[in-house]
RNA sequence: GCCCGGGUGGUGGAAUGGCAGACACGGAGGAUUCAAAAUCCUUUGCCCUCACGGGCGUGCGGGUUCAAAUCCCGCUCCGGGCACCA
C-alpha cells in the first residue's frame, strides 16, 4: 500500500503540534526509552555476595517483589492478563524510590500440555513452540516498560533451571519424616537410627536381619516421595494415557471420542501429609488474606476425634472415626462404605430371624443384597451420587456392639459414606447428624438425642451445643468437656484412641507426559527405584519421540509417552558397582514442580554449583522487621489459592529441613489481585458475537441492528470480548494502558474493561505535558520562581497523600491525588514552578514511567528518574493556619466555620455557637450538649 | 448446605465512626472553529422550590452512638470456593 500517507488520519495527525502527547509521541519516546533503559542495565538488582556482586547493596533495605510468573500461551496476552504485573511494577518502582533495594523479575511457567498437543498436530518439538511463544508474550510485557531484572529471568523448561528440580526430587527422596523431631531428615540418617534399633521398621522385620533388597523396601516405605499405585486414564486406541480435562463426562477421550479406562498405575506421591499440621500452623504467621487462609485450612482439612473400635456379631473389629465421641450413646447403627473391606467377612449366611423387608433390599441372602447394592452403586455416575440427597444402604445381617452400653446395633452399608475420608466407616447417631437422621428414618432405626437441645428447637438433628443427656457418666456436660471425659474412657478401657485425621491426600506427583522434568530416577532388575547420581544431572528429555497415536488393545497396560523413546528408556550409571545399565523412569513431573521454587532461582539464576547460594538466600529471604520470612510480596490469582501454594510451602518446608533455605515459608505476604472482567454480548440464538462491533442505543445493545442481551465475563475467545495489551498501544501508548489498569479500582478487586474510558487516563497525561511543555517547541515551560502558597501547600498534601496510597497498593487513589493537583495546574494561566514539576514529574515516575523519564529529562535532570529519590511531603506545608470545619446540628450540618487550625475546644464551641446560621437554628432550642472534635467538627445537640 | 468476599449516582469507584459521592467515564450547556476533531470552561445523586433554602439518600429491617456507607443483630441479593468429610 503506498497511499497510507494521504490518508485523512495522518493528515489531521500533521495538523497537531510537533511536540503533542499522543499516540504516536508516546510510542516513540516509550520504544526509546525501554531500548536506553536495557542498555543502562537500568532495572538488574546487585547481589551482596557471589557473581552478581554489587557494592554498597546492603546498605538498603531489600525487597523481594514477585508475580506468579505465567503460562506462555500461544494466543498472547489480552489486556486482562498484565493487571498484576502492572501492579508489582508500579510498587517496586515507588519502593526503589524510596530508598529499597527492589528484586523484581519475572520468568515462564512453560511445560504443559498445549505445547505437547501442538506437537501432536504439528510435529514441531514443544521446545520450540514453547520458545516461540515465550519470546512473543516476552515482546507484548516489554512494551509495557516493566522494569524487571530480565537478567534474572528463567522458564522452567530451561534444561539449567530443570536440573535443579530434579535435584531438589532428589533431597526429597532422600529423605523421611521423623514425626518426633517434627521435621525431614536425610535418609541416611534413618539408616543409622534403624541399624542401632532406635527406630523399629515398619515392617516389623529388625534391620539387622534384612538383606540387601528388604533393606532397600524398608526404606523405601519411609520417604518423602514414594511409588504408589494411583488410576490413570488409558486411551489404548491412542496409546496415550489422558489428563482428566482431556476426558469426556462420557467417559470417552475428548480427541476421537474414544473409550477410556480407569487402570492403576504405579506412580510417584509426595508425603505432603506428614506437614499438615505445619502447613496448618504457620499460616498464623503469614500476611495473606482470610479468605486464602481459611481456603488453605479447609483444604488441610484438620479434625479431631477419636478413633472407636466396635466389636461385632462375626467376629471382626469395626473401627470408626467421628469428630463427636460425645454422642456415642446415641449410636443406633453402624454404617460402612459399600467398598469397606471387612464386608465380605461381616455377612452371615442368613439374614436374621426377624429383619424388616426394607432392610434387605429384596435380597434372599445378606451375600446377595450386598452384591446387588454394590452393583446398583457402581452403575451411578460420580454426579448421580452426588445429585442422589435421598440416602440408600442395605443391612448386612450382622450387629455390631456400642462400646459404652453394650447395646447391639445393626451393621449396614450405604453411599452416603465414602471410603476414602475417615476410616470408611461411621457410627450413626441419628438425633445429632443429619444424614444420620435421614438415613434412620428412612430405614426406622431408633433415634436418640445425647444433646438437649433448645426449648424452641424444630429441626431434625441437632448439630449445636447444650449439655449431653441419655448418656449415663456424661449427662449435664457440653460437647467439648464431654469429648474429653468420653475420649480418656474409651483410651482408658481399650475401646479407642485421641486421633486427628486430614482431608489432605498425599499429592501424586507423577504425569504421563512427555512435555515436563524427567524423574531422576531409574530402576534396577529388583524394580525397586534408584537415584540417579547428583553429578550426573540433569537426565534430559529425549529429542525426538514419535508423537502419532497407536492404536493398542483393550488389556495393553498403560505406558506414559516417554515410553517411545526406546533409545532413552535404559540407561547406564556407575552407582558404586561397576557401569550397570538401569531402566529409566519413565513419567515425567506435573507442572507444579517448576512452580515450586522458581522465587529461589530469580535470586542465583546462574549459580551452576547449587540451586542458591545460601548466603543470598539469607540476605533475600529473611524479614527484619520479625516476620517470618520470604518473599516480600507475591502477587497473583485467587485460582492458585489452594494447590500451588500449598506445594510451594511443602517443598519449602523440605528444604528448610534439610537445611538448604533459612526460613520455614516462601512468601510472607500474598496479594491476589482482582481479574479484568469484560462485557460480552448475545444474540437471540445465545451466539456471542463480537463485542467491540457492539452498539449501546437507548439503553439497549445492537449488534448489526439486532438486539443484543449483555453479560460480563472473563476475556477471552470464547466470550469474543478480547482486547489486546497492542490494540492499547497503537491508540494510546503503554503509559496510558498502565494508567487506566491502575486507575480503575482497587488491585484486588475484580473490575469491568471499558475502552471507552481510557481516553480518560490519556487525558491526564496529556495534561501534565502541555503544563510543563511547549507543545510547539518541545521546550519545557516551567520557572525557576516559587509556587504560589496555595500551590505549595496543595503539593505536599498531595505528596503526602500519593506516598500513603503507593505504601497501600492504592494506585487508583494516588492517581485521582495527582490528578487533582494537574487540573489545579491546568486551571491557572500561569506557567508551572520547577518545584512543582519535579515532583510532579517523580510522583508519576512508579505509574507512568516512559513519560516521567522523559519530562525528568526535558526538566534538565541527569540520572535515570527510575533512582530518584521519591518526594516526602514537608510537614510546615500540611498545617494550615485556619480551617473551615462544619457544624452540625442533631449531627445534620447546617453551618461551616473558618477557624485557626489549633483553635481549643473552647474557642471551636464559640465560634460555632456564634455563627450567624446556627444562632438562627438554635432560637427557640435548648442546647443539650455540645461535642467539639478538633480538627473535625462541632455538632451542637439541641431540642 | 457450609466457608470466604461484596452490594454507594447513568458507569468505574472515593470516604474504615466525624462534611457521602473525591477522581474519572458518560450526559447537558457554553467558548474556540467556516465547520469538525482536539482543547478549555460551567454543570451533573434523587425530590420540592423562580430562588434563598429544605427533604430524602450508601441492598432491606432493627440496634449502639452526639454522630453509622463504616460497629452490632437479623434478612436479602450477587460473585468465588468447597461439597454426603462422619
Amino acid at each position: 500500500m503506498n497511499t497510507s500517507s494521504s490518508t485523512p488520519d495522518s493528515e489531521s495527525e500533521d495538523l497537531q503540534p510537533a511536540f503533542r502527547y499522543n499516540a504516536a509521541f508516546a510510542d516513540h519516546i516509550e520504544v526509546e526509552w525501554q531500548r536506553q533503559w536495557l542498555e543502562d542495565g537500568t532495572y538488574e538488582a546487585l547481589n551482596p555476595f557471589g557473581p552478581r556482586e554489587g557494592q554498597d547493596v546492603e546498605v538498603h533495605p531489600k525487597l523481594f517483589i514477585m508475580d506468579m510468573f505465567p503460562y506462555p500461551s500461544g494466543a498472547g496476552l489480552h489486556v486482562g492478563h498484565p493487571l498484576g504485573f502492572i501492579g508489582t511494577d508500579v510498587f517496586a518502582r515507588y519502593k526503589r524510590m524510596t530508598g529499597h533495594h527492589v528484586l523484581h523479575t519475572m520468568g515462564f511457567d512453560a511445560f504443559g500440555l498445549p505445547a505437547e498437543e501442538h506437537a501432536r498436530q504439528t510435529g514441531e518439538h514443544p521446545r520450540i513452540n514453547t520458545e516461540t511463544n515465550i519470546a512473543n508474550m516476552q515482546r507484548q510485557l516489554d512494551r509495557l516498560g516493566l522494569g524487571h531484572d530480565k537478567t534474572r529471568s528463567i522458564a522452567t523448561t530451561d534444561v539449567s533451571y530443570y536440573r535443579w528440580t530434579q535435584w531438589i526430587f532428589l533431597q526429597i527422596f532422600q529423605s523421611w519424616y521423623d514425626t518426633e523431631a517434627a521435621r525431614a531428615r536425610p535418609i541416611s540418617e534413618l539408616e543409622e537410627l534403624l541399624t542401632t534399633g532406635e527406630r523399629d521398621t515398619r515392617s516389623g522385620r529388625p534391620w539387622l536381619e534384612m538383606g540387601d533388597v528388604e533393606r532397600r523396601e524398608e526404606l523405601d516405605e519411609w520417604r518423602l516421595t514414594y511409588l504408589g499405585e494411583a488410576p490413570v486414564n488409558w486411551c489404548p486406541a491412542l496409546g496415550t494415557v489422558l489428563a482428566n480435562e482431556e476426558v469426556t463426562a462420557e467417559g470417552r477421550s475428548e480427541r476421537g471420542n474414544h473409550p477410556v479406562f480407569r487402570r492403576p498405575m504405579k506412580q510417584w506421591m509426595m508425603r505432603i501429609t506428614a506437614y499438615a499440621d505445619r502447613l496448618l500452623e504457620d499460616l498464623d504467621h503469614l500476611d495473606w488474606t482470610d479468605s486464602i487462609k481459611t481456603m488453605q485450612r479447609n483444604w488441610i482439612g484438620r479434625s479431631e476425634g477419636a478413633q472407636v473400635r466396635f466389636t461385632t456379631s462375626s467376629g471382626p473389629m469395626i473401627e470408626v472415626f467421628t469428630t463427636r465421641p460425645d454422642t456415642l450413646f446415641g449410636t443406633t447403627a453402624m454404617v460402612l462404605a459399600p467398598e469397606h473391606p471387612l464386608v465380605d467377612a461381616l455377612v452371615p449366611e442368613m439374614w436374621p430371624e426377624g429383619t424388616p423387608q426394607t432392610w434387605t433390599g429384596g435380597a434372599a441372602t445378606p451375600n446377595e443384597a450386598v452384591v446387588n447394592y454394590r452393583q446398583q452403586v457402581s452403575e451411578m455416575t460420580d454426579l448421580e451420587r452426588q445429585e442422589n440427597q435421598t440416602k440408600t444402604g442395605v443391612y448386612l445381617g450382622a450387629h455390631c456392639s456400642v462400646p459404652v452400653n453394650g447395646l447391639q446395633v445393626p451393621v449396614f452399608i450405604a453411599d452416603y459414606v465414602l471410603m476414602g475420608y475417615g476410616t470408611g466407616a461411621v457410627m450413626s447417631v441419628p438425633g445429632e447428624d443429619q444424614r444420620d437422621w435421614d438415613f434412620a428414618k428412612k430405614y426406622g432405626i431408633d433415634i436418640i438425642r445425647t444433646v438437649e437441645p433448645p426449648a424452641d428447637f424444630d429441626g431434625e438433628a441437632y448439630v449445636g451445643d447444650g449439655p449431653a443427656i441419655n448418656s449415663d457418666f456424661l449427662n449435664g456436660l457440653y460437647i467439648d468437656d464431654a469429648k474429653q471425659v468420653i475420649i480418656d474412657w474409651l483410651e482408658r478401657e481399650g475401646y479407642g484412641t485421641r486421633t486427628v485425621t486430614y482431608k489432605l491426600r498425599d499429592w501424586l506427583f507423577s504425569r504421563q507426559r512427555y512435555w515436563g522434568e524427567p524423574f531422576p530416577i531409574v530402576y534396577d532388575e529388583t524394580g525397586l527405584a534408584l537415584a540417579v547420581p547428583e553429578n550426573q544431572l540433569p537426565v534430559q528429555l529425549p529429542e525426538l519421540i514419535d508423537w502419532a497415536p497407536r492404536a493398542l488393545d483393550e488389556d495393553s497396560e498403560p505406558e506414559p509417552p516417554l515410553g517411545r523413546a526406546t533409545e532413552w528408556v535404559t540407561a547406564a550409571y556407575d552407582l558404586g558397582n561397576g557401569e550397570v545399565t538401569y531402566q529409566r523412569e519413565l513419567n515425567t513431573m506435573p507442572q507444579w514442580a517448576g512452580s515450586c521454587w522458581y522465587y529461589l532461582r530469580y535470586l542465583d539464576p546462574s549459580n551452576e554449583e547449587q540451586f542458591v547460594d545460601p548466603a543470598v538466600e539469607r540476605y533475600w529471604m529473611s524479614n527484619s522487621d520479625g516476620g517470618i520470612g520470604g518473599v516480600d510480596l507475591y502477587v497473583g490469582g485467587v485460582e492458585h489459592a489452594v494447590l500451588h501454594l500449598l506445594y510451594a510451602r511443602f517443598w519449602h518446608k523440605v528444604l528448610y529441613d534439610l537445611g538448604h533455605v533459612s526460613g520455614p515459608e516462601p512468601f510472607q505476604r500474598l496479594y491476589n489481585q482482582g481479574y479484568i472482567q469484560a462485557a460480552a454480548y448475545q444474540d437471540e440464538r445465545g451466539i456471542y458475537v463480537d463485542a467491540e462491533q457492539v452498539v449501546e442505543q437507548d439503553g439497549g445493545y445492537f449488534y448489526e441492528g439486532s438486539p443484543v442481551t449483555r453479560s460480563f465475563g472473563k476475556m477471552g475467545k470464547s466470550l469474543k470480548n478480547s482486547v489486546t495489551p497492542d490494540e492499547m498501544y497503537s491508540a494510546y501508548g503503554a503509559d496510558t494502558l498502565r494508567l487506566y489498569e491502575m486507575f480503575m479500582g482497587p488491585l484486588d478487586q475484580d473490575r469491568p474493561w471499558e475502552t471507552k474510558s481510557v481516553i480518560g487516563s490519556h487525558r491526564l497525561l496529556q495534561r501534565v505535558w502541555r503544563n510543563l511543555v511547549d507543545e510547539h517547541t518541545g521546550e519545557v515551560t516551567v520557572v525557576d520562581s516559587a509556587p504560589p502558597d496555595a500551590l505549595q501547600r496543595l503539593l505536599h498534601r498531595t505528596i503526602a497523600a500519593v506516598g500513603e496510597a503507593m505504601e497501600d497498593l492504592r494506585f487508583n487513589s494516588a492517581i485521582a491525588r495527582i490528578t487533582e493537583l494537574n487540573n489545579e495546574l491546568s486551571r491557572s494561566a500561569a506557567p508551572v514552578s520547577r518545584e512543582v514539576a519535579q515532583n510532579l514529574v517523580l510522583m508519576l515516575g512508579p505509574l507512568v514511567p516512559h513519560i516521567a523519564e522523559e519530562l525528568w529529562k526535558r526538566l534538565g535532570n541527569s540520572g535515570s528518574i527510575v533512582h530518584a529519590r521519591f518526594p516526602e511531603a514537608d510537614a510546615a506545608f500540611l498545617i494550615d493556619e485556619s480551617i473551615e470545619l462544619p457544624v452540625q446540628v442533631n449531627g445534620k450540618v447546617r453551618s461551616r466555620i473558618v477557624v485557626a487550625s489549633d483553635a481549643t475546644e473552647t474557642a471551636l464551641q464559640e465560634a460555632a455557637l456564634s455563627d450567624h446560621r446556627i444562632q438562627e437554628l438554635l432560637s427557640g432550642t435548648e442546647i443539650r450538649k455540645v461535642i467539639v472534635i478538633p480538627k473535625k467538627l462541632v455538632n451542637i445537640v439541641a431540642s
